[in-house]
DNA sequence: TCAGGTACTTACTAAAAAGTTAGAATTGTT
DNA sequence: AACAATTCTAACTTTTTAGTAAGTACCTGA
């Protein structure tokens, strides 16, 4: 048992990274989370609060946010329509991914 | 100031989400550093830990990282050839948001 | 009546990312 | 002499992702 000394566990299909990142990985995903945050936010205050993301791109992410239940939705019956978006239990069970990520860039790549 | 109470910062190119994403956000990119953790590991090491890479993904990823500085290369002037590659400082300070990552779909999405 | 604000939807296109396949260089082993 | 192991490299294709532009519906205020 001199050689192969090292355990290697293969990253299957249970990896949990890979699980988390088919949530996550969008290039707009955990932008969106970090400004709904424990906040309520409209659909017009996110796409103020990311003024670089495409009208589609966004309700797009929000959709699917929603169908992955990591995001919760209310449209108020008015007019002009109102809807809300905030973060569900599981959502919000994310938040310390992005504070970590936060973290990380401040720290380390944005310049002062 | 009835209206508009909502003060909202807009995700710019300063933004520390985006930051951090621009470094990690490829497919394979934290799952190469969450194998590595702070080990030595082989080149081949990491193909069987990742079977389902394919060793252009491997060696571009793992190029990117080092070009990046989060991962550091050594590669040993043996034949045949030995390169180890390990994280560098900046590569351990990763390593929480991938815990964080872990511990989301550990929790919430990997079915025991 | 006409632009403006709200929250979308749809069709099409472009760009980015990843996959496939083949091969190179070196030396030891059979 | 052929083959295996190791760490790559390069050309090409496919798939995935994102961007663009336009349009819908509703009501309000000018």
């Amino acid at each position: 048992m001199e050689k192969n000394e090292k355990k290697i566990l293969p990253c299957d299909d249970k990896c949990p990274v890979k699980a988390s990142l088919s949530l996550l990985a969008g290039k707009w995903t955990m932008m969106i989370i970090f400004q709904i945050g424990d906040d309520v936010m409209r659909y017009g205050e996110l796409k103020r609060a990311i003024p670089s993301i495409s009208e589609k791109m966004l309700i797009q992410e929000l959709n699917m946010l929603v169908a992955n239940k990591l995001v919760s939705k209310k449209a108020h019956p008015e007019i002009p329509p109102r809807v809300e978006y905030r973060l569900t239990d599981l959502g919000l069970k994310t938040i310390p991914i992005i504070d970590k990520l936060v973290e990380f860039g401040k720290e380390n790549l944005v310049k002062l």
